[in-house]
DNA sequence: AGCACGCCGACT
DNA sequence: GTCGGCGTGCTC
């Protein structure tokens, strides 16, 4: 008899483990590690993922496997494996782990009904069921009163109750149309028709020509005609209307132009290199590509692709979510058409998942998504690229808090096949890694079009200020900005909101209104006039005078895309302006939409936040203004400077890429600070240099590993207290291994209505301090389960909040 | 997690 | 006495 053991999907501590299940014979010779089941667990039933097959068990009376959920195995072996390692190595329950590596389709919903097998039960029972002998829980509602009654009928076994198991798959479906009939009789048909019925004979015309089955609504719209016609030929006996079951496409392949390989330049050539030679030779080389803005770093990708393809290999292709923009995809649609499928956030649920189905049935090669497309289920790896290798969104904010490079790495490894990191502004863990020759490095430093990077000019706000210039827009930017619309030029203006919020403050008494459930500033939100917490969803309507003290002055502050529009139309009433922010661009295909807009020359001035600094490509735009360049700088981060680095180096090439010369105008309060500094002369080994002896000094990453420690419970001793009960164990523990830092309250010390510290621990030895973190939280186990304490592990944390 | 079981106070 | 509250322990 074989037993599955099976990794059940309760995410619970306590259930962190293989539970092992009798295969029935109908299963055993499907049955294989990976695949979805359904199992009984206690009185419910449940999804479980088979994490492996064996001959015997320590347990006695096992219970049998009720069904298998899948056909193919979910998870390939090697991606089986990856969640186990996964788990392990960031903390986190193998169930969190599996399900983060599949899309959200294949997660399962439960869901209850009770069934009556008797005939006599209280009549307040009778008047719910109502005659039915089936009550879902949504035909309880909310008649929380007869729960009790409903209780005593399952305990008097009156009642049962059915767990049922739900997929959230949603297969699509078109309708299609197909001719049923002899040709004759349709030939026939056409004789018989009246003059009127134009339409019918069109469309039985159309099968005479055509005889396959064809998708109803195409061929309503060739026809130009309605659903109706159809109808009355399948009537008369002609026509035939079925249902088939299509994978939905996002993207319509025909759409994109193809195009063929340029010729690579010197440079790339030289950076291609190493990658196509790891190739060749199946070697698990790391190559980070730093190649600055414009330099082709795009064009190696889609070579090296090429050859692995070639190889029959496939690829998986990392961008950050932001920079997955039509213009991204469509370079990689354009080369490999068909072959590729595209991950992203702003794909519905069902597309998201016919595009994984592409990727398990073979149908595509390549793959190119956001952070979660490093579990695409390839079984042929050949290469994993990751484009701005430096990017955070690459690191999984909620559990498991993965990060993707990490992910890349492990895989390519199981694989024995490269990885390549690029980025014109590495992160200082890989350039170092780079420098020591753990990776291989591939420099680009000449942009493919021959033209220099925009010059950068700082201007110091202080002095505006000085000059009696209170706006947020230096005279230097308003005099370039009015030259450039003169000249019909466009402008990209970054708010680099990081670290600002729009507050509500009065100015009388200086009260400034904060959620009642977490130590935070609200936020306005003005086209709903509603004040929001950005960590519970707290809502409530901007008061119209101070809570405190009554007066009308009360405002909003801080520099919002919203406000700054408001201040440039303001400015400049003639100019047109595109803004972009989370509020525009929520919608889907909004971000799409805006961008077109703009690249159509539909304005002179696109202004946005972050998310603009990222890939863009617009002809036409010659000046870049970056309006607060030190808005990060102050943040508690110790990675604040690398950030400014990054984004002002990023946002500066966004001008003169194509035939117009660029510039970029920075405003800073900071003009002196290295990151400002360097970044506008575009020294990145100069910034590298720089910011490592700073982490040298104060033992920061990359000279030591981080981990973030957050303990919260709902009183604020006991939180505290066990925070630093943590921190001793830590500290005594692991002959110095350890450096711990705290516990100090978390820079948002209260969060719906709990109480967080945190402590930071510093170490060399991955391993070694995994295990002792992972004991000194075991010790509080019990408190975890039974008095809702809660201990948050963040390895290699990016987020210091 | 989610469910049953079991031990305690409050009330028809 | 019975009902319903919640604390405790288990799920192959």
């Amino acid at each position: 008899m074989k037993i599955a053991n099976v990794i059940v999907d309760v995410p619970s501590s306590s259930i962190n483990q293989t539970f092992d299940y009798l295969v029935p014979e109908r299963f055993e010779e499907v049955i294989e590690p990976g695949m979805r089941v359904l199992v009984p667990f206690g009185p419910r039933k449940i999804m479980g993922f088979v994490a492996g097959i064996s001959e015997n068990s320590e347990h006695e009376k096992l219970r049998s496997i009720i069904e298998c959920l899948d056909i193919i195995p979910a998870l390939t072996k090697e991606l089986l494996e990856v969640g186990k390692w996964l788990a392990e190595e960031t903390l986190c329950l193998y169930i969190t782990a599996f399900q983060a590596m599949l899309p959200q389709a294949l997660k399962s919903k439960y869901k209850k009904e009770y069934i009556r097998v008797s005939d006599h039960l209280e009549t307040e029972l009778e008047r719910q069921f109502a005659g039915r002998d089936i009550l879902t829980e949504e035909d309880l509602g909310e008649a929380q009163g007869d729960l009790a009654a409903l209780q005593r009928a399952i305990r008097r076994g009156d009642v049962e109750i059915n767990y049922i198991v739900k997929s959230r798959i949603t297969k699509k479906q078109v309708t299609m149309v197909e001719r049923v009939a002899e040709l004759y009789k349709l030939e026939e048909a056409v004789a018989d028709l009246t003059k009127q019925a134009v339409k019918q004979k069109e469309m039985l015309e159309y099968f005479l020509e055509n005889d396959v089955p064809v998708v109803q609504s195409d061929l309503l719209k060739k026809l130009d005609t309605t659903s109706g016609t159809v109808k009355t030929l399948v009537d008369k006996g002609l026509l035939r209307r079925f249902k088939k079951e299509v994978l939905r496409n996002p993207y319509d392949d025909e759409a994109f132009a193809r195009t063929v390989p340029h010729e690579l330049n010197d440079q790339q050539k030289k950076a291609i290199e190493p990658i196509n030679s790891a190739v060749d030779q199946n070697l698990h080389d790391i190559i980070l590509l730093h190649g600055i803005t414009g330099s082709g770093k795009t064009e190696v990708y889609l070579q090296a692709i090429e050859k692995v393809l070639a190889k029959g290999e496939e690829a998986i292709v990392l961008v950050p979510e932001i920079s997955l923009t039509p213009q991204m995809v469509n370079r990689f649609k354009g080369r490999f058409g068909h072959r590729v499928a595209v991950m992203h956030s702003a794909l519905s649920a069902g597309e998201k998942y016919d595009e994984w189905r592409k990727i398990q049935r073979k149908d595509v090669q390549v793959v190119v998504g956001a952070r979660s497309a490093v579990f695409a289920p390839f079984e042929n790896l050949g290469i994993i690229i990751m484009d701005e290798e430096h990017e955070t969104t690459y690191k999984q904010e909620d559990q498991p808090r993965y990060h993707a490079r990490d992910v890349a790495i492990h895989r390519a490894n199981n694989h024995s096949c490269p990885v390549v990191l690029g980025s014109a502004t590495p992160t200082l863990e890989s350039y170092a890694r780079a420098k020591k020759g753990v990776y291989k490095l591939a420099e680009l430093t000449e942009r493919t079009n021959g033209k220099p990077l925009p010059d950068v000019e700082i201007v110091d706000m202080r002095e505006e200020l000085h000059a009696g210039n209170r706006t947020m827009f230096s005279r230097k930017l308003k005099e370039k900005m009015d030259e450039r619309i003169s000249k019909g030029e466009q402008i990209v203006l970054l708010l680099n909101r990081r670290g600002y919020s729009t507050f509500v403050m009065c100015r009388d008494c200086g009260h400034v209104k904060e959620c009642p459930h977490c130590d935070i500033a609200l936020t306005y939100h003005k086209n709903s006039h509603q004040l929001k917490c950005h960590y519970c969803s707290y809502e409530e309507p901007m008061p119209l005078v101070c809570p405190e003290c009554d007066s009308d002055a009360i405002r909003y502050f801080g520099t919002g895309t919203q406000r700054v529009e408001e201040a440039l139309t303001q400015l400049m009433p003639e100019a047109r302006i595109i803004r972009m922010d989370v509020d525009t661009t929520r919608k889907k295909g909004a971000h799409e939409r805006l961008l077109n807009q703009f690249a159509e020359g539909g304005a002179d001035i696109l202004l946005g936040t972050q998310m603009i600094a990222k890939g863009l490509d617009f002809e036409n735009v010659t000046l870049v203004g970056v309006l607060t360049a030190d808005s990060m700088l102050h943040l508690p981060d110790f990675r604040s400077s690398e950030r400014t680095f990054q984004l002002l180096t990023q946002v500066s090439g966004r001008a003169g890429r194509h035939e117009l010369p660029g510039e970029v105008i920075v405003q800073t309060y900071t003009p002196d600070h290295y990151s400002v500094e360097l970044a506008s002369v575009y020294d990145f080994h100069g910034f590298f240099n720089r910011e490592m002896r700073m982490r040298k000094t104060f033992h920061y990453p990359p000279y030591v590993f981080l981990a973030l420690m957050t303990v919260s419970h709902e009183n604020k001793i006991v939180a505290m207290q066990t925070a630093r009960q943590i921190v001793q164990s830590l500290s005594g523990a692991g002959e110095g291994e350890l450096i711990v830092l705290g516990p100090t309250p978390s820079p948002v010390p209260r969060v719906k209505d709990r109480y967080r510290f945190q402590c930071m621990v510093k170490y060399k030895n991955r391993s070694i301090a995994r295990g002792l973190i992972e004991k000194a939280i075991r010790e509080h186990d019990e408190k975890v389960k039974k008095d809702n304490l809660q201990i948050k592990i963040d390895l290699d944390p990016y987020n210091m909040m």
